[in-house]
DNA sequence: AATCCGGGGCA
DNA sequence: TGCCCAGGATT
């Protein structure tokens, strides 16, 4: 029972694995039609989610000829609420192909099947090893996080050569022969003990882990963030009255928090301000008499998570015109807006402006 | 190598 | 809100 050549991981794994094994309906039968439908359907989404999509579509569909003979809207009308639509089609390509190419009999191995549409390196593995006991280990979102956490491995799981890294550490924890055995536990394992928020405190491989020992469990597994690339626009208006601009302090959690910048008008929208007309129906009415004009301004400024989509425009505010509370805003003359910090956009937005009279030239640097 | 495809659970 | 889920196809 407990060959002792496995490795460490592999022998924790499989231990844990005899005593929390969840039962689910794909496990019962070595059905390659049965496990390929479970695959597909659990695609990128939660067992919880896919199993009674699962049970009903092995019911509609209790064969591969049923489904290759069905229409396809009826398939979809299944599928609805899933996600990921091309899931069904290219399963009822699968479906037709091997009926008609494979007289209804799966292929058998991991290189055959993974010709198939909707067939990747995971699905492949899972049918090839559930199936047919072929030694192919599974790399899902699971096996990614647990053997980064277990093994300290650093590599970015979004990188293009991550598949490859992980499915050969994995080549080497797997049993030959219980391979089934050895990716039902992994995945198990990832969705019950080493889930996103692991439960280290009651994990049998802890004390062998490298994310563990080095308290590092936050570290793994290493994934680039995400650039969200917020799409927003920014207005920006030099209001200039006696030799003298209004500016302010930003503050609060957003960008620039500190720095010192114009009177702003941020579309929320993707609406950007396309020309003086719209200004209308945002400035504030106070400014409605003012002269404006269009300035040349950076068109975007790129931040690690933003793309900030600019324009600017001078408002010549008439002496008489009393404009002086401006909630957070406050008039500034030019040297000493010098001396306060300022992104880079702001800096741009000086520097293509400096024949403006306010500028006086002394504003760069 | 980068993008797109989706709905849902959870901190 | 952002992240993640038994990923794969397309460009």
């Amino acid at each position: 029972m407990q060959s002792t050549n496995h490795h460490p991981f592999t022998e924790g794994l499989l231990t844990w694995y005899h005593q929390h094994a969840r039962e689910l309906p794909w496990r019962q039968t070595r059905d390659p039609y049965a496990i390929w439908l479970s695959e597909v359907v659990l695609q990128q989404t939660r067992v919880a989610q896919g199993l009674p999509y699962y049970l009903k579509l092995l019911e509609v569909f209790p064969t591969i000829e049923s489904l290759a003979h069905a229409d396809e809207s009826v398939l979809f009308r299944h599928w609805q609420g899933l996600g990921y639509y091309s899931r069904a089609r290219n399963l009822h390509k699968t479906a037709k192909l091997v009926v008609s190419e494979y007289q209804g009999q799966f292929p058998s191995t991991y290189e055959a099947l993974i010709q198939l549409p909707g067939v990747g390196p995971y699905t492949a593995a899972a049918i090839a090893s559930f199936a047919f006991g072929e030694a192919k280990p599974v790399v899902d979102g699971n096996v990614f996080r647990i053997l980064a956490r277990y093994f300290g491995i650093e590599t970015d799981i979004l990188h293009s050569s991550a598949r490859k890294e992980f499915t050969d550490v994995a080549l080497e924890l797997i049993p030959k022969d219980q391979p089934a055995e050895f990716n039902q536990a992994i995945m198990d394992f990832g969705s019950l003990q080493c889930s996103p928020a692991p439960l280290c405190a009651s994990c049998p491989l802890s004390l062998t882990c490298i994310a563990f020992q080095q308290k590092r469990i936050q570290d793994f597994p290493v994934k680039q963030k995400k650039a969200k690339q917020r799409n927003r626009y920014f207005n920006y208006f030099i209001l200039e009255q006696g030799n003298k601009m209004l500016v302010r302090e930003r503050k609060g959690k957003d960008i620039w928090s500190g720095l010192w910048e114009f009177y702003l008008l941020e579309s929320s929208q993707e609406e950007e301000l396309e020309s003086l007309v719209e200004l209308d129906k945002i400035l504030p009415k106070f400014l409605h008499d003012a002269v404006i004009q269009p300035l040349k301004s950076p068109k975007i400024h790129l931040l690690s998570h933003q793309k900030i989509h600019c324009k600017a425009w001078h408002v010549q505010v008439p002496d008489n015109l009393d404009i002086s509370h401006v909630e957070d805003f406050q008039w500034i003359g030019p040297e000493d807006f010098e001396k306060l910090g300022k992104s880079v956009l702001l800096l741009n937005l000086i520097t293509d402006n400096l024949h403006l009279e306010i500028f006086n030239d002394s504003m760069p640097r």
